[in-house]
Formats: C-alpha cells, structure tokens, sequence
DNA sequence: CGCAATTCAGTTGTGCACAACTCAATTGCT
DNA sequence: AGCAATTGAGTTGTGCACAACTGAATTGCG
C-alpha cells in the first residue's frame, strides 16, 4: 500500500462531490477547446489564430479604437492584447498610433489589408454553426445560460475574497 | 478616411453574421476563463492551478495511472501533461515511474502528500458551486448541452479537411 | 499652482495548449 | 527471426492568459 489509491468505497458523499466537480467546469473547457481546434483549421488559411480573429471581429463592427476598449470588448488585459496587437501589426492587419488627445492610448485601427481580410472572413460563421451540428436558437439559448454564468462568476471573484473564506455567507 | 471602419450600413446581413459569431465561442471563452479566475483563488491554498487540480482529480479517482490515460480522461496530450506532471512532482504530489512491462510507458502516481491533499480539496466544489448561482439540476443540463457540442465539434475536426473546403458535404 | 492618486500601455515571468518533432520500446507481419 | 509500422513519453517552439510590475501621462484635490 504505497498510496491508497482508493481511500474507502464507504464514502460516497465527499467523492462524488469531486466527481461532480468536473462536471460544468470541465465540460465548458473542453468545449472551448474543441471549438479552438475548429476554428485553427477554418482561421489558418487567413492567419490568424483564434484570439487574432476575436481582435479583427472587434475592430471590424467599431472601426479604430483604443486598446483598453478592445480589452473590455473581449475581456483581455493588455498583458495579453499588447504582444498580440504587435504580431497583428507585424502581420500587416492593424495599425497602432498614440493618441494625440491623450499620450497614454494608443489607438487600433485596421490597415487597408485588415479590412479587405473581413470579406475572407465572411463564411467562418456559417462553417463553425455547421460544424456545431445545433441550430440557431439552441445556440442563443446555450449563449443566455453561458453569460449568465459568466456574470455570476465574476460577481463571485470581485465580491470573492470572502469565497476563500468562511461559508456562511448567505 | 485612413481604413473605412464602418463598411455601410445598409449591408445587415453579412454583418450580423459576423456579430452572431460571437454567440457561442465566444461566451463559452468567456465563462471558462471566468471559471479559471474562481479557481485560481480557491486553488492558490492548496498550491495547484486549474490543470494541475483537474490531474489529482483524476488521480484522485483512479488512483495510479499511465500518463496517456491520464490525458485521455482530460483529453490532454503528453505535449502538455509532460511538463505539468513534472511541476506536480516537483511539488512532491505526485510519483513517476516507468512500467515494467512496457517500458515506453509511465505511471503516474500519488505521493502521500498528494493523496492528503485530497481532504483539503473536498470543499472546493461546494464553493465553485455556490460561485455560479446556479442549482444542481441546470448544471446537469448545461453540461449534458455542452458535451454534446464538444462532441459535434471533435467529429467535424475529424472528418473536417472537408470543413475548410466546400460546403456542399451533406 | 503643485503634488498625490489614478489611468493606460507595455514588460516580465509562470503556466497551459497544441503542433511538430525525436527516440526508444513494442507490435505485427512475413 | 527480422524488419517496418505503430505507440508512448518527452522536447521544442509559438501563442495565449494572467499576475505583478514599470513608467509615463493625466486627473483631481487642496
């Protein structure tokens, strides 16, 4: 018995209890990651990977904008946006200037090849609602739960210190 | 007029496509990394990040296994669980050896302080599950929903050379 | 005005995901 | 037995996510 690999067959509660975890948590990673791998196939013949794809969505709809509101439209910090904006800007798709108005933002706008990419981009859409195989209103409805969830969590991680606490918080 | 970032008004259509991506990828992207920030904060106690947690889960349940079962039950490739496993070990939670009877393979097992850990992780889920506000039965759904799409999503990568060329493979 | 607090982009460091590859062990086929 | 194909773990390189930090610009308050 080197380590008890199985700690007792009696205690159901707790065990199932960490089998249940996997249960939103997991499944919601591994869809993500499964539709990661869709999208790295339908997104290589434009060269962009999936977070490059989120960025260009953003600034196809807005045109030019500032990197912290491409942030707070995709939730990303400019740790992340910052390297990422600088391979799309190496890639010839968007240009980053700062602003005059204020010396501390820069602001994001799309090269003429950045836009002209939107038209190559059009049928992604469609392709990834195929590869799903679920129709439109199953996905809205998925989508609703989803950012409920998401809501709740965030609300939980700001309000959340008390999360690593006592759980009596009713 | 430097790159055009509202294309016209009028074309609705194509655009809202490009919108409507947004639907579920993105909530999906969205509400697993707002999970990964709840688990962050539960996990930081017991010194495991997310991935690392989801390993002694499965440890935890099965006890001592190869690495590549470990990384079918995460759907993980040794790419990934190579490095991490090696990070548990370092941690002292986890023991590596090479089979006997199959040299090519590892198991993977717990140490004693991997196994104890176990009881200071029993609470997590009660407290991620508080975290979503959400009842026990609309996770079952969701998760039931979402593995379904996970499902759909690996048979079109798989069957999807086709998914990066005509549409018309009904 | 003058200075402390805030805001914004960027950098650094850690860890994960995944493709592409190496290398040894094993299996299967003849 | 002999050898090609496969399998399993590991390595390398790229890119993303995020915490913690830096540094410059701006704002706000007395």
């Amino acid at each position: 018995m080197t380590a008890t690999p199985a700690p007792s067959p009696g205690a159901a509660a707790p065990g199932d209890f960490l089998r249940l975890d996997e249960q939103i948590c997991f499944s919601l990673n591994a869809a993500s990651r499964a539709f990661g791998g869709v999208y790295r196939v339908l997104l290589k013949d434009l060269g962009l990977t999936y977070p490059q794809y989120l960025v260009m969505l953003v600034l196809w709809e807005h045109g030019e904008l500032p990197v912290k509101k491409v942030g707070e439209h995709l939730r990303l910090d400019s740790g992340t946006l910052s390297p990422l904006l600088k391979r799309l800007e190496a890639a010839g798709l968007v240009r980053r200037e700062r602003s005059a108005r204020d010396e501390r933002s820069v602001q994001v706008g799309l090269t003429e090849e950045g836009a002209a990419l939107r038209e190559r981009a059009l049928d992604v859409p469609r392709r990834i609602a195929a590869a799903t195989g679920a129709d439109l209103e199953e996905i809205r409805a998925l989508r609703a739960r989803l950012d409920l969830l998401t809501e709740a969590l965030d609300r939980a991680a700001l309000s959340g210190p008390a999360l690593s606490e006592a759980p009596g918080c009713t």
